[in-house]
DNA sequence: TCTGGGGTCCTAGGACCC
DNA sequence: TCTGGGGTCCTAGGACCC
């Protein structure tokens, strides 16, 4: 079963105020070069679309109503309604934090006789609780129930039953699947397969041969087959890397300026890192330059797993200090990966212990009195603007130790 | 006032080791 | 009168998801 919540964003805030209710509104983030995040029903006939900047959107309708996103309000939102899947199965995947897979196949053997009931219950209960509708798919495997999910929005309910299969699959459009986007799409028209139907029948052999790996997954998925399973959050708490990205405010050439961005990215990543408890040996830096086109990342593997924010610092400056610039810059990130789950930590030297006390008491300072209530003084003004969260892909589950946001 | 921000996974080439 | 083969780690970039 997959659960998709309706235009989450703007459905939660329309609950939240009725004064946004039937009306187009807009979800946008907080800094300067924001873009739409997502858009209310009554918004999408006007065409405005997520990923519009302000100025389009506006232009595509002029009663649009922009509302600053409340990563908060969606996060607890969110975990709600997790949390009430989890009333019908054990077997919950958080696939985004509007999104979720739900293995019920044990469900329907001892205690729901059919899938439409868990979902028009829980359907039910979220419409009761939160004022948001979601729409369903149910399928033999995940692949489909997303598809099935996809099919009727808002408030829907789809089911797609085993004998159904191979007529939907000979019609439907490639692009319709999770995993094929816009590149993989028009390599797949270039072998002439556009339906899935063809992308079944096209040989395993040569898909491979142009794909890789990922070849053998296409065939499966032109035939409607996906084997893989339903994790649930509890095993799937393993984060990779931490890493945060801001598009500056205006384009920034000045390389004194990058490093004091680059500290404020820093110590962003720091903090979430030490709020999961992991420390990282490679750190990247990612730059966009001011024609937006172009973009590379350079990265670092150092011998020791690091989490301060000063460490993480270094180590940006000494890959920026190897970069030329041959544009202003637009926006800049910082990640670390290979990451570690810290164990309690025990200090060999004196100035070590100090350090992680003074992240400690930094970190217990923020948390108390919001983001960069005490920091480095070598920070850009105006920092508090984009040091927020905000994006639909953020898993308020998931990861370990995450009930912080 | 054109074009956000959080991730994951895969690939290809080079360095290095035995 | 010739230069193997297996493996791991690292880097840079690309595709995809929300």
């Amino acid at each position: 079963m997959h659960i998709d919540m309706n235009a989450f964003f703007a459905s939660v805030e329309q609950a939240a105020n009725r004064d946004l209710r039937g009306k187009p509104i807009a979800v946008i983030g907080a800094s300067a070069r924001t873009v739409i995040l997502t858009t209310s029903y009554e918004a999408r006939k006007y065409g405005v679309k997520t990923g519009m900047t302000i100025w389009q959107g506006r232009k595509q309708c002029q009663r649009l109503i922009f509302v600053v996103a409340d990563n908060r309000k969606y996060t607890r939102t969110s975990t709600g309604i997790v949390a009430m899947m989890r009333d019908y199965t054990p077997l919950v995947e958080v696939f985004s934090i509007d999104e979720a897979f739900l293995d019920v196949t044990n469900s329907l053997k001892y205690i729901y006789r059919a899938p439409e009931l868990i979902a028009c219950s829980l359907k039910a209960r979220i419409k009761e609780s939160f004022g948001i509708t979601c729409s369903i798919g149910i399928a033999p495997n995940k692949l489909l129930a997303k598809l099935a999910g996809e099919m009727q929005k808002p408030d829907g309910l789809t089911i797609i039953r085993p004998e159904e299969i191979d007529r939907l699959m000979e019609k439907l459009p490639i692009r319709d699947l999770c995993g094929v986007g816009k590149r993989t799409e028009r390599r797949l028209n270039e072998l002439g397969i556009h339906t899935c139907g063809q992308l079944g029948r096209f040989p395993v052999k040569i898909l491979r041969q142009k794909f890789g790996i990922i070849g053998e997954r296409l065939s499966q998925m032109g035939k409607g087959i996906d084997d893989s399973p339903v994790v649930p959050a509890e095993e799937n708490d393993e984060v990779k890397s931490v890493g945060h990205s801001m598009t500056l405010r205006q384009d920034v050439s000045l390389r004194v300026e990058i490093r004091r961005y680059l500290l404020q990215l820093s110590e962003m990543v720091g903090r979430r890192a030490r709020r999961y408890g992991v420390s990282g040996r490679t750190v990247s830096l990612y730059i966009r330059l001011a024609d937006y086109y172009t973009s590379f990342s350079k990265q670092k593997s150092l011998r020791r797993y690091i989490n301060h924010s000063d460490e993480i610092y270094k180590a940006a400056i000494s890959i920026f200090d190897a970069v030329e610039l041959s544009q202003p810059v637009r926006l800049l990130g910082v990640r670390i990966s290979s990451l570690r789950y810290d164990p309690e930590q025990l200090f060999l030297f004196e100035e070590e212990r100090r350090k992680a006390l003074l992240a400690k008491a930094m970190d217990t300072i923020n948390d108390r009195f919001g983001e960069f209530s005490i920091s480095f003084a070598d920070l850009p003004t105006n920092r508090k603007q984009g040091c927020h969260v905000i994006s639909p892909a953020w898993r308020p589950e998931g990861i370990r130790n995450i009930n912080v946001l």
